[in-house]
DNA sequence: TTTAATGGTGTAATTTCGACACCTTATATT
DNA sequence: AATATAAGGTGTCGAAATTACACCATTAAA
């Protein structure tokens, strides 16, 4: 028997909130929508699934197309779904974020029409963006700002090759707080997934720093699951 | 200037994932499907999102219509938009779960013709369900055991008045380990939560325990945020 | 009265956490 | 060459939290 699926002509998007870490801040990746409704204003990238996609694959051609970014690991981490909160239609969005490393090189190129720019910014003083895209980014802040706690999420917002002390600039970027010098290295240390290289820091006028590498194989091993919580 | 939006005449469900605790069991609320696809199989209570309701009020809705079941606490906690996870077209589904208290006496009557019944399963023998229902609850269950470590969802599942060893056999429950009885009430009343009442359990046949309640409005003050309930 | 079943309790060793300050090293400046 | 500047790097001690561990008390049923 066939059965026709009631259908009422919704729509679904995906918004995504992209982080990176660059001279001690925390940003966000926006663009100038070039569309409307709200057309030039600051939004996050964000755009609609078709149909022949998975949502996870959408999240990452959407990315691609409005910011030339590709191959990062996106998360999922909310759905929203409130009646008005597209001022034309009934539009769901499903909202993921991802962590990366801002390398000055990288270019930020829109590859359709949808998009005039797209820009890193930082996340301490954000203007108005469109639809709900304040409360969407918020709330996957939030996430992130708890999940630092139990996985190993820095490591991807850090160069490969990082210092302690960028280590640490990050953990405080992000909960908003000073942290102890010496705990917080005692403490990274003693986890054992972090690899010491033999190079240092170049570049700096002062004493240089030891390089350390985030050594994945090790830490799935430790942790088979997660950590933290729960001996 | 008006704009159409594009639209893929795409579906939004929901499914509910319902837990209970019940004989020392962790249970979910299962319906039998009575639709096709899948007719005759058992399932997650689910159905199809509206035009003019948000996701958490067609949660609401949906659970009640199957389940009659209402006003219960449901939370949002995975989108799943696999092209192909509904036969029938392109379905994109949000779970919700909430926690709840099964009384003997709560009739389970489906209110409308898309299920013949619905009951409560325990979750260590679940049976094949419909769908990806099954990824829907697995997801579902490491969720709710992730956070039974930092929310006071337990209270949740509990009879109002609960002896600390039906608290403790919950944990046990859903953490699938056991736990020290004195480390582990010691670390409940050291948070002040819990109010002693000066009644008893009946109807035992053997010494009676002391009833507790969970004081909503002493935990909201003790806890602005967050805590580390277990361990 | 005896049995069966669960209720209820404290201590000591270990581990983790948090506070805290100074010398070292590399580069730049004079 | 000497000095200044800036961050790198390190240890201890007390407090608090966590863990391991065993026996008597109470109630109802037999």
């Amino acid at each position: 028997m066939e059965v026709k699926l009631p259908t009422f002509d919704s729509v679904f998007s995906i918004d995504c909130v992209i982080f990176g870490f660059e001279a001690g801040e925390l940003k966000i990746l926006l663009i100038e929508r070039n569309e409307e409704p709200f057309k030039d204003w600051l939004a996050l990238p964000g755009y609609i699934v078709s149909q022949d996609e998975s949502i996870d694959d959408a999240a990452e051609r959407i990315l691609y197309e409005l910011t030339g970014l590709r191959d990062l690991h996106m998360q999922q981490f909310h759905t929203f779904g409130e009646v008005k909160r597209h001022p034309q239609g009934r539009v769901i969005t499903v909202a993921y974020y991802a962590l990366i490393r801002i390398n000055g090189q990288k270019e930020l190129k829109p590859v359709t029409q949808y998009a005039k720019s797209a820009f890193w910014h930082p996340v301490n003083d954000l203007p108005k963006l469109a639809f709900d895209h304040s409360d969407i980014f918020n709330t996957g802040f939030n996430k992130i700002r708890r999940r630092l706690n139990y996985q190993p999420i820095a490591f991807e917002l850090l160069p490969e090759k990082f210092t302690l002390t960028q280590l640490q600039s990050l953990y405080e970027a992000v909960l908003n707080k000073k942290l102890d010098k010496r705990n917080f290295r005692k403490k990274m240390l003693s986890y054992g997934f972090l690899k010491e290289l033999d190079e240092k820091q170049k570049g700096v006028s002062y004493r240089a720093a030891k390089l350390y590498k985030f050594d994945r194989r090790k830490y799935a091993k430790i942790f088979q699951n997660e950590l933290n919580l729960v001996q």
